[in-house]
DNA sequence: CAAGATGCTAAACGATTGTTCAACGCGTGT
DNA sequence: ACACGCGTTGAACAATCGTTTAGCATCTTG
């Protein structure tokens, strides 16, 4: 009930100014200085509210983890691209936090591990209620195939630059989105290949290699996740 | 034809030294001084070689590129996974050459532009190949599928991190390769919708909104590149 | 009004950073 | 034998880093 200064309390400008800095430039090559500055305090004031930059880290985390998953409800009741979708919708005002995001993802922080979970189990239990309801098909792996889609959800995130760039934009924009969903939604309707060719072949391959299972893999032909071709012509 | 000292020249010795460190480490949080402990050299010799701590990163940079994708013979014509699937095929050797390129396709240079750029237009003339061979059937976009196709490619890169942990590795094994196979090759196969009522939906409401487009989009429903579910009950 | 806690700043500290510089060993060519 | 260029080192540089400290202002509490 105090009297709002400006907008917000110091603490929480000072862990925003970090969120857009560590997300925009990274952790490493932010200064606890140019988050001072950014947040219009002294860089004393940064370390005497979080005890020190990894603090502020951390604090960086929790504020996004339980922002963005801790809406356990939407979360855990079946939406996890839901939530993707929500961050993408207005992308202009959510870029610092995705950059963040995007930035746990593919750093090592049990913080990153804890959303990622999240967001997994959420699209687990959506599998699951769509396969039930008869919109989705049976996957040959329903475990492992929640994991794939969790991960391709968040490549827009974690690779936007790339995606942006292989559309002619300089950043993620609701055009790019737009011009992504028919794509995406053809894909995951009607798969790739004209038959199950490649498929049967990559079973075959590995049920013959599964026995001898030598440590080093190297002779068996079919390990990748991507197309083999290797036709005999 | 110079007398092998060791093994190879110290350049080499120090950029091979540099691309283990960045890619484990970041470029950032790694020193001049422990790339120069890691190759046996002093400080000043790694300044001396490559003028700066930048000019090494562009060394490394330079020799990732044109060693996986100045391959050009095999990238070009054709596979694009095929590089990766040869990376992921004995993947203990190869770790740091992925950690280094998962960085560099995170970060914002120009080198990784190129490097993916080489990747995307392989994957592409991948797809026509299937296609016009009849293997594949024909998609929705070809460009666009093609950039995302790439994109998932990546995915085991990227976030090797997540991958690792939500198949119970502690990192990219063959065993984890293994285990996505079947499942990644199912969906590329069969898709994962049992009908095309989101497609269908998809493309009206896209059809609907493109008229009066607005910048602000806040108004359609369907940007989303994962399926929208929104029933009505 | 006195007293103490709180929010905050300015200045400074030691450590580490990227980089420079003078010097040394050592083959090679003249 | 002498000079020179090259690879290399170790010490030193200024800059910047995260953090500490002393102190000021403001507000609350008795």
């Amino acid at each position: 009930m105090r009297s709002s200064d400006d907008d917000r309390t110091t603490r929480a400008r000072i862990r925003d100014a970090a969120i857009v800095l560590f997300g925009r430039d990274g952790f490493d090559a932010t200064s606890v200085r140019a988050v001072a500055t950014l947040a219009g305090v002294s860089p004393g004031l940064v370390i005497h509210h979080f005890g020190s930059k990894d603090g502020l880290r951390a604090a960086c985390d929790d504020y996004i983890v339980d922002e963005f998953v801790g809406r356990k409800s939407e979360l855990a009741s079946g939406r996890a691209s839901a939530l993707i979708e929500q961050w993408l919708a207005d992308v202009e005002r959510m870029t610092p936090l995705i950059d963040y995001v995007a930035r746990m993802l593919t750093s090592s922080s049990p913080s990153a591990d804890a959303l990622f979970d999240g967001l997994r189990t959420g699209t687990a239990s959506m599998i699951d209620e769509q396969v039930s309801a008869g919109i989705m098909r049976e996957p040959l792996d329903r475990d492992v195939t929640a994991l794939y889609i969790t991960l391709y959800g968040l490549v827009p995130l974690v690779m936007q630059r790339q995606l942006a760039r292989g559309l002619g934009a300089d950043r993620i924009t609701t055009e790019v989105i737009r011009r992504s969903t028919l794509p995406i939604l053809d894909l995951y309707t009607h798969g790739l290949y004209a038959d199950d060719r490649y498929l049967v072949a990559a079973q075959e391959a590995l049920e013959r290699s599964s026995g001898p299972r030598s440590d080093k893999g190297e002779n068996d032909p079919n390990q990748d996740p991507d197309p083999p071709i290797r036709r005999a012509s």
